[in-house]
DNA sequence: TAGATTGTTAATCGATTAACAATC
DNA sequence: TAGATTGTTAATCGATTAACAATC
């Protein structure tokens, strides 16, 4: 699939879960088969978008026909390599942590929390559902035996360049940042933000 | 100020919060003055973006010195309405709800969670620090009567549509969504969503 | 067959970056 | 003054949308 890919831009990537999403409720509901017309009247999007992103990767539609959904749900789960097991490990069990933990629990698509990771004392050697709440000094070892890939920070802002630092000598090159802050990684890690606070005040602007 | 604006695109007004973070950054560290290259190299950003970004806005800057921190962080609060109190209501009280909630508890600049909605008859009438829960059928009554601008949205994916409407009825123009799945507003209304799993498996790909 | 819809090329639109005169 | 840096125009780059031949 990734083998006749040219270049694909964020943008792209970020709208395949949409479709996923989309798609997996088309399943539930029975519905077999779906046009791009009909994907982006539910999704607002243009159709044309929907069926250039999908053809970045592939032919999955049939002329005259639509995209058979089950089949569209398995080639985009590929793509986004949801279709094996994925172990994240999140840094920083405060408030947020703690409701993104729980949160994982009802999570599918392979995509699991298999250990958290604090500094705090009264906290370490707890552990929320089956995740086990690690000092961060063990992040390195722990993130070598679960072979973990992804990394998710619910530090506070002024911790969060050390911790995304010790991410990465780990070995963790996907990493999704909920700390206030602007962090520096290497060019071959690959950063989110997903600050709430800039969010709203970037929101507050459209009042 | 928003007189002379032309037609400022999502993209510029999504930076303006950072920039104003680096800012308070640099004011608490007690530096007056910074260049468009400055911050272009802290931020990862090109400085001439940079410029121009804040020249949709004003001339802030003087040439052959740069940008007066104090300054600049006054008229960027101007612009994205961080100058008065903000008021927002919050619906769904479960994990991610509440980890918001004690959160925004700790957030400044004029952004202040002031109801909590949900219709849990177990959480209605309890209360997260200074925050109410009330029932959802309450909800358009309490937001007229608090002046409230602004909703975030942490129900079940299954619920958010009706929230959402009912948020549209009650007055609110500008929504926050967490849950997984796409809503329908009418065309006035500022919808963003914010949903993590999205992130999460958008973020895959790049493994 | 006729109608529908894809995959893809071309056209358009918009956002980012470079360049530089103005000027502190 | 000389060096630095803005504000802004022009150039470039990239993403979205329209159009249509291919074909189910």
């Amino acid at each position: 699939m990734q083998s006749k890919t040219p270049k694909i831009s964020e943008a792209v990537v970020r709208r395949l879960p949409i479709y996923l999403r989309y798609l997996q409720h088309l399943f539930d509901m029975n519905i077999r088969t779906v046009s791009s017309h009909e994907l982006g009247q539910k999704l607002d999007m243009n159709p044309a978008q929907i069926r250039k992103d999908l053809a970045y990767f592939g032919e999955f539609g049939r002329k005259g026909i639509g995209y058979e959904v089950i089949y569209l749900i398995e080639k985009i789960k590929q793509i986004l390599k949801l279709d094996r097991t994925i172990r994240v490990a999140l840094v920083g069990a405060g408030h947020l942590g703690i409701a993104i933990s729980n949160y994982n629990q009802y999570l599918k698509e392979n995509l699991t929390i298999t250990a958290i990771f604090d500094t705090d004392p009264k906290k370490v050697g707890t552990s929320i559902g089956a995740m086990n709440i690690y000092h961060l000094d063990e992040l390195s070892a722990i993130v070598a035996k679960q072979e973990i890939e992804m990394g998710i920070i619910t530090v506070p802002a002024f911790a969060a360049q050390e911790v995304v630092n010790k991410l990465v000598a780990a070995g963790v090159r996907t990493i999704l940042n909920f700390a206030p802050v602007t962090l520096k990684v290497p060019a071959n890690v690959h950063l989110r933000n997903a600050d709430l606070t800039t969010e709203l005040q970037s929101l507050a602007y459209y009042l």
